[in-house]
DNA sequence: GTCTATAACACGATAGAC
DNA sequence: GTCTATCGTGTTATAGAC
């Protein structure tokens, strides 16, 4: 990155986001961040005041905290269909902000000192899934055991698609996919179905 | 951890495993690790040659490789109870090694040096999975759109089940979960209804 | 606002004594 | 096999010049 494009902030922003999602928070350094930059070792300290500070800045800034506050207003309404939203809002950001999941993945795996951060601004999206399960099940529409666990299953099946590339030697080469349809509605129909939701039938083999 | 039970390298392992699973790799610290094991500084150069060799006599010593070489040499036989013996080896495992699983899974978030070590033990447990797949959807008893996108799936929806302590807050004191089933049945059921496998019926709210 | 130079410290690793 | 003391390096952060 070249420093003729955005401000100084901005450039250490979003070199920040890209490297701690690579190489995860601990592993990157200020330097590699202020290279890739363009920008001088010394401006992380006097425009954030630390490296700490900058990854709180990237989910003040990139996070989409305004559109969940928003989403999360709307009373619920049809479960399957508010599930159908919420997978598709997660694909949405994964594709406007891949790294940004990335990082918040790692977060979530570590008992970090930014545990807490993380869990400050994706809470309440969490919080607005779990009361759709539960507004689900006690409509009679989804049919689980446990909501705690489902829940669980759910997040981790919808965040995991972005590791894709990690997986990328077991697929492919020996007989690639053919797959050519929306990641999302893919995505919500397996959750439908683990959610036990009578309307979702099983797709068939094209 | 006291200096009287097991020898240096075990107790070095032990508390290498511990700290990497609850802080990461890059956070962990040989200082940390010997402190924990009673163990002197000088000693994980000595037994193992450095930290990385510490990371990668975890995989050789407490993975269960052998396990997966003899559960992938059977045939697949049918497809649904192969799904359902593959999630009770991950929850088993994850009763065993709790800390190898979150090891595991920090490392399938980033680009770490580590990342191909982590490739050859689990690929050959995730290509058994896959193939698996394929041969049920062959036989038409599950329904899927994409095997690549429903492993991923698969595979983020049983590991995450770890995370449960990180979504504490969200859960448990508002409305605490009735569930007091098997987590292993939980979760090849939610597995297997996404799957769109017919047989496998929704779960009543009793 | 940006830079150089450096402080202050923590890191992993090891030489050498026992 | 275990320890102390230390080496060399890399880290974040900042003082002070411009």
């Amino acid at each position: 990155m070249r420093a003729g494009g955005p401000d100084v902030k901005t450039r250490i922003l979003t070199a920040a986001k890209k490297l701690f999602a690579r190489q995860g928070y601990e592993a990157t350094t200020v330097r590699q961040i202020c290279e890739a930059a363009g920008a001088n070792i010394a401006l992380i300290s006097y425009h954030f005041g630390g490296k700490e500070n900058v990854f709180a800045a990237l989910f003040d800034t990139l996070f989409p905290n305004r559109q969940i506050q928003e989403a999360i207003a709307q009373p619920i309404g049809d479960p399957a269909e508010a599930i159908r939203k919420i997978v598709a809002g997660i694909v949405a950001f994964q594709l406007a902000e891949p790294e940004m999941i990335a990082i918040m993945q790692q977060e979530t795996m570590i008992d970090s000192p930014r545990r807490d951060l993380i869990r400050r601004h994706t809470f309440p999206f969490w919080r607005h899934l779990l009361e759709t399960i539960e507004e689900g099940r006690k409509r009679g529409i989804f049919h689980v055991g446990s909501k705690d666990h489902v829940l669980l299953s759910i997040i981790g099946a919808v965040l995991f698609h972005n590791k894709l590339d990690y997986f990328g030697p077991l697929l492919g080469i020996a007989e690639p996919d053919a797959y050519n349809g929306r990641l999302e509605e893919e995505l919500a129909a397996f959750v439908l179905r683990g959610l036990g939701c009578a309307g979702e039938q099983p797709r068939g083999n094209e």
